[in-house]
DNA sequence: TGGGTCATGTAACCTGTTACATGATTAG
DNA sequence: CTAATCATGTAACAGGTTACATGACCCA
């Protein structure tokens, strides 16, 4: 996947690592981490499989580079993994793991809980907002404006994701809140389907 | 992560990895899978940290099973985990990687990718709604009614994710097939903000 | 007689994380 | 003088995936 993802990127032009993980950290990085040693490490692969070359550039006052060039086998690759179909639907979520196992903690810092989820969603919010996903910057050598419609798609979904999540924190914050100040019917003892 | 979900189960009460491998592919697989070889694995590493012991039983008629039961120390595991602060917001998102470098194959290529998306959703959605997470079987055990509502609370996120789902492949859908008829307000030359 | 349930895993490989290492140039 | 930028990685470990292996019982 990962590795796919670098191919992606090489496809819109020559690139170094640095330049790659930079580029992956502009846009990427809002739903995919990806480590800079990975970043190194996929590299060797992709190169080793034939898929994109290098070579070194020498530079003054700046330390040497080695520029990845996408071949056309790597090209090849690239569409096939696109045109696959084996994405899964499930997403690993870490937060529904903890929320899942929460009943072991009281009340108070369940409701604690969800106002940190809510601080969570709005630093990311606010560096979304600050500091938006920006391709643009890496493909002015691509003539076709296609690219940045499916860039926008995945933007779009950022946004509803975040709304969704704050919907769903809140109602969950309430719902604790209103078991708190005893309303009977929020604790399940025969819910309705 | 999968290490605190096992433990977080065998918490509710003694289980064989059978039995967990059960448990998660009733509950937690709607947000995390697990393959069953890697929860045995697991076992052994919780085992050996002392988070749980094993007891070996034989059985008539049926191989031998090993139940695992949490220890104190296995509790205290779980509870520092579930108040420690360290999780992620970002998600990795298979779907939205492949949608990022769609712009690489054709408009009508790619309006079938979104139905294609669309179908997926749908199997995700049956399936959730014949076999709806049954983790109640699991914890008849536990008298706390408080569990329930936090394993509500994840069913409500997954319901509230699918029906976000929805709403953005439609969405993209819908954008492509603008473009397609030749709309020209849909492709972005210079988009708003 | 064929498929599902019960029940255990191992081995190899691939992917992700954490920590470490180096060092010059440039802008404030 | 200090922090950021440029630019490369390695090593070790943790976590996830794929393929394989075994075998009895029960129900249709």
């Amino acid at each position: 996947m990962l590795k796919h993802g670098i191919l992606g990127l090489l496809n819109y032009g020559s690139m170094t690592g640095y330049e790659i993980n930079k580029a992956f950290k502009d846009s990427l990085s809002y739903f995919w981490n990806a480590q800079t040693s990975q970043i190194y490490r996929e590299l060797q692969t992709i190169k080793s499989n034939g898929w994109a070359t290098d070579e070194v550039v020498e530079q003054i006052g700046k330390p040497d580079k080695k520029i990845f060039t996408i071949t056309e086998s790597g090209r090849a690759e690239l569409n096939r993994w696109l045109v696959e179909d084996n994405t899964e639907f499930v997403t690993r979520i870490p937060i529904l793991m903890k929320t899942f196992f929460r009943g072991e903690r009281s009340l108070e810092e369940n409701i604690a809980y969800f106002s940190q989820l809510e601080d969570m969603g709005i630093d990311f919010l606010t560096q979304f907002q600050n500091e938006p996903p920006k391709v643009e910057d890496y493909s002015k050598r691509l003539k076709d404006p296609m690219n940045a419609v499916f860039w926008e798609m995945t933007v779009e979904f950022g946004k509803m994701y975040i709304q969704m999540y704050f919907s769903w924190v809140n109602q969950c914050k309430m719902r604790l809140e209103g078991i708190k100040n005893g309303s009977a019917q929020e604790t399940p003892e025969r819910q309705p389907n």
